[in-house]
DNA sequence: TACAGTTGTCTAGATAAACAGACAAGTGAC
DNA sequence: GTCACTTGTCTGTTTATCTAGACAACTGTA
């Protein structure tokens, strides 16, 4: 064959497929914190494969940090899941996640002035070909990577930011020098997919992982936007809050 | 080997992430509707993969109608990805989604009694131990079902839901019918995981598919929580597009 | 100590995925 | 028609995944 694929041909290998649903099911927490998950033959026949098959997938989940196994004893599950990000009219990142973890960093990654596509232009209320200033961060919860966000912006009004922003390590922060106190998310989309080159090198990701992408506009308090976000996050350390 | 899972060994095929690459670059607009891939050939020089892994990709999404390959010709986009629902104060599934196709069902396929887990329970303001009403529902947009749903309400409060969303189509229009003329959303959570057997079923999916899971809280317009919600997206159907 | 139940490790074979190369066949431009 | 470029199809080979069975090693309990 070597050829055509059909829809009996998953492209994910069944380990893969067994660790993922076992995730679901220790943030669901109908595996919490402290509790044994069932043996491997049981694990195996629940999901109908092999012993191993179940066996490489609590691996996988061992690799992650999220069970442990002790021989002759068990798998022990060592941590639920997911940090839990809001996202609101006024989403910031280190405000939201403070109460769930220690430090949160901010890092640049890389900055660059380049002529707005067209959607971004009009998105910004620039003119076609007018310059963005387009930022690259990552940021890093608990020593884990969990986000990694572009951010595009009128390159005239924001020379410096990127500055500004690795002297404060905060968006927030480098927006307070250009004379914004204060900002608003004004809309946001969410998709999901496979994560790129750039999502597994930055957020430290095994190939053929997921990632949320969620694309933010926000505006000063006038309503006019100034600022685009696109921030992709390691789909299994965090679940996105919404509140309206 | 066959135990011991590393980060090499990704457990999703190399086509299967060609092809979830290439379909985020049609839904960027990368590539938008009638314009052509790069030949199979450039595209595994891209990748850094064989052309007949490039080939399985393309066959991929082929077979998800997204592209369409012509002999001696090259491959065209068809269409161009996710239709755009949206999660805001008042969510409602068919007049979120009735300007971007033409028709949405959606269809009962079970319901039962059930005791209230301790965190639904405490969620609907219901002693554990009380009765809440479980329904499972499936949506489907222009022919393609996009969502599975579960939702949960105070079985004594609701008795009968079923039979009036049958009747209807709708959750809205069967909230009508208890006297709930209006509600509102007041909180979603949003994650992504790999899709479990019923989403495969229900949503039509190859093993292996990613969904987004939105669990929403709905209130009463003097604040109580009536309905919890639970919503299983395909992935590469949809994406949610938070307004505040 | 004996035992049941668990994980750890090995061997072996079957199946699927990926790579490599070759050539046929369709298409549009010249 | 010729040409460059494309997809379609074939033959292999190599590597990874999954299954199967066996037995060792560890743990808590009786």
């Amino acid at each position: 064959m070597a050829d055509k694929v059909g829809i009996s041909r998953s492209g994910v290998a069944l380990w893969r497929q067994v660790a993922d649903q076992l995730r679901g099911a220790i943030d669901r927490g109908e595996f919490p914190p402290a509790s044994k998950l069932p043996s491997e033959f049981e694990i195996g026949r629940q999901f109908g494969v092999n012993r191993h098959t179940a066996r490489a997938a609590i691996a996988h989940l061992a690799s992650e940090g999220l069970v442990q196994t002790r021989h002759g004893l068990g798998t022990i599950v060592t941590r639920s899941g997911r940090l839990s990000y809001p996202i609101r009219l006024r989403t910031r990142l280190s405000t939201g996640l403070s109460d769930q973890v220690a430090s949160i960093i901010s890092r640049l990654l890389g900055t660059q002035e380049r002529e707005a596509t067209p959607s971004i232009a009009a998105e910004l209320g620039l003119r076609p070909g007018d310059s963005v200033l387009e930022l690259e961060t990552v940021s890093i919860a608990a020593d884990r990577p969990i986000s990694l966000a572009t951010h595009w912006l009128d390159a005239g009004r924001f020379k410096g930011l990127a500055d500004a922003f690795e002297a404060t390590g905060s968006m927030t922060a480098a927006f307070r020098k250009f004379g914004i106190d204060d900002y608003i998310r004004r809309e946001t989309s969410v998709l999901a997919e496979g994560a790129g080159e750039a999502e597994l090198t930055h957020l430290d990701l095994p190939k053929g992982s997921i990632v949320l992408v969620a694309t933010g506009t926000n505006t000063t308090l006038d309503g006019r936007v100034f600022h685009l976000t696109r921030t992709r996050f390691a789909a299994d350390r965090i679940e996105l809050r919404i509140e309206h």
